[in-house]
DNA sequence: AAACCCATGGGAGTTTTTCCTGAATTTGCA
DNA sequence: TGCAAATTCAGGAAAAACTCCCATGGGTTT
């Protein structure tokens, strides 16, 4: 406990970064020397600061948290990323630690657990929030498949899923990730092929019953007058 | 300033309510006397506490939050919301204001915009971020016409509507209504353009954003991995 | 090393969407 | 009642998306 652990912080939402950042900062040891709001940012500020640990939100604009940790890990085998997001879904926990992510914690988790997790993964300790309930995993890099279609989607595969299950079109997605038109239509089509569906609504559908999605909070007072 | 203003927080996610409890107690002057978690939750503790404001998150289990802000102004015609969300459309600012809110939020304002809002919102005067480049002030309590854009749509625009937003082809949509495929066509079109989408997939997400579709129970595991 | 999986995209043909146009029918209301 | 506006329906042409098939290169596995 001579030197702090440095972290970087990425998460879009600037006061909720600036919320994270106080309660670290309530623990001695701890220091966010960085933030970032997407995922470009957060890979740039990862390279300029080599931080101890990097807090990850997963929901970020351009290409998403699963890519900036894949990106990181392409760069430093070793870095230690803990996962905060607001998604409880196993699907999401397996997804961020077969990108490289070695703690997963959910934003409805305990405050003290934040802390906790933080320290455990700077450890290089991998740290599940356990009121995920989710079995173990055990170590990192690994994709046992399972019942759900969506689990044997590939990482790739499942990055582009999420995008167009969020409402974009080919070509956005397409932009959003820096790849060719052509790739993602040819993903799409497999993707639709393994989850069993023939139409990229079906996809979107998929998503929300499989909770990737949840329906926001615009309650409809029916025809109002 | 004699008294500090009293503050009831409510999100559904632990670690982001420590972050502003933090974050508020920084300035002098404001107290988080209560957080709650859920929209029921939040009425009740704002029966029981009568803060001089409540700082509300949309989404959140149970009744949404937009629920909650009702129900308390139904109770307390003078009751300050100030509603933080991660939306920044305006749908979201209109609906928030016509429920009843006194200001409105993002959460990827400036954290000090959220103590701006704070201060200005708890002397009862209306705040709505700026970098939300809104227009309608819009007295609270006023129902304009704007509505929800889905009350827009023409009785067939309706029905087209459903049915695409069920997962439906565009074909098997004219095959079911007995139509051709070019009419069904051109209504999609019409309808995203009412809708304000442009993506037949953001039609599926509009349906479930407004509760008229609603996930339903997952069939297979849903815990993978 | 041979065999695979994965990510990436080109080519080409098919299907869907978009945009523009025009018709028949219904509706609103003055 | 009558006429304008709105609604429903659909064709054609060009643009976009989708499919299917194939090829390359980098990792892993065996």
């Amino acid at each position: 406990m001579n030197s702090p652990v440095r972290i970087l912080l990425v998460d879009d939402h600037a006061v909720v970064r600036a919320g994270y950042k106080l309660l670290l900062s309530q623990t001695k040891g701890l220091e966010v020397i960085a933030e970032a709001a997407t995922g470009e940012e957060g890979c740039e500020k990862y390279a300029r600061h080599q931080p101890d640990l990097v807090v990850m939100d997963l929901n970020l604009p351009g290409f998403g948290g699963l890519e900036a940790i894949r990106r990181i890990i392409l760069r430093d085998r070793q870095a230690k990323i803990l996962v905060f997001s607001i998604h409880d879904e196993g699907v999401y926990v397996s997804r961020a630690l077969e990108a490289g992510a070695l703690g997963y914690l959910c934003k409805s988790s305990h405050p003290e657990v934040l802390v906790e997790a933080v320290l455990t993964c700077s450890r290089g300790m991998a740290f599940i929030d356990p009121s995920l309930n989710i079995q173990a995993p055990a170590t990192r890099r690994k994709t046992p498949p399972s019942g759900n279609p969506i689990a044997a989607l590939t990482p790739r595969e499942f990055d582009i899923f999420c995008l167009m299950a969020q409402g974009h079109s080919v070509r956005d997605t397409a932009t959003a990730l820096s790849i060719s038109v052509k790739t993602v239509g040819n993903y799409v089509t497999i993707i639709k092929e393994k989850l069993g569906v023939s139409t990229n609504t079906e996809l979107v559908k998929l998503a929300y019953e499989h909770r990737l999605l949840t329906p926001g909070q615009l309650t409809d007072d029916q025809t109002d007058s």
